[in-house]
DNA sequence: TCAATTACTTACTTTGAAGTAACTAATACT
DNA sequence: AGTATTAGTTACTTCAAAGTAAGTAATTGA
């Protein structure tokens, strides 16, 4: 017996939000939108740098995958050697304001997030 | 040479906020936060038929995750068969209002978003 | 002639999240 | 005696995301 206004929940799992949203929880997009959020327009050697621990083939794949849903634009310069500049469409950008708020909450409440799972992890070791 | 206002992503990079989003972004646990803050207060078989698809081991492991989070409170009536009820704690509540305005940009967008996938796949093909 | 530069690609391995299916405790009901 | 019920646990497997390390093209400058 399923409340009826709980039905629609049903349909989320498969669903295109749920397709939509699984890009969005990957490892680097949220960092990498976030990033050319305030930066504007950055160089692949740039990107690289400003997040410092991720490996070029995760970077290129990221990018890859934020260029096909629309979210960034890749304009190449035909130099030797090459360069090639990543910035938000105004799709990925109307993505910041929901992105942002979930950011803040993170950094609002990490600290009552470790706390309660310091509290919680105790409770076994006094059994 | 990396501008002085990009240098703190430096630093989001294995900090609290990745530790909190990384949870935020498993596969169950925005479905069973929507659902539980729709529904108010759900029984684990009431929860696991609303997903309908997740399993009886998913559904406990991202409970026990949000219960040590903070985020889900858990009441045991002393019964037999046993009744467990899940709820929103206050912190769980705080999250709703971020997580829906990102539901909704997914909702509101997910239409552009497969169009840009179909035209970026596309390219391959005609290589 | 040779190293440096930039934006990658390729091949391979590792890791952990998630899935599957069977089992469990404790009691009421038939 | 046997079945149903609820909220799990346990052992095992699968799979895809992510990591590692090396190689590549094309040109410039020493």
């Amino acid at each position: 017996m399923i409340k009826d206004n709980l039905k629609k929940y049903v349909l989320l799992d498969d669903c295109p939000v749920r397709n939509v949203l699984d890009r969005v929880g990957d490892k680097w997009s949220i960092l990498v939108i976030s990033i050319l959020g305030e930066g504007g327009t950055l160089r692949f050697n740039e990107l690289n740098a400003v997040i410092g621990t991720i490996s070029q083939k995760m970077l290129t794949v990221t990018l890859k995958t934020l260029e096909a849903d629309g979210l960034v634009s890749r304009k190449i310069y035909p130099q030797v050697p090459p360069r090639v500049e990543y910035t938000l469409t105004p799709l990925g950008e109307s993505l910041l304001p929901a992105m942002s708020l979930l950011v803040d909450w993170a950094m609002q409440n990490m600290s009552a997030i470790k706390a309660s799972r310091e509290q919680y992890s105790g409770r076994k070791e006094l059994v």
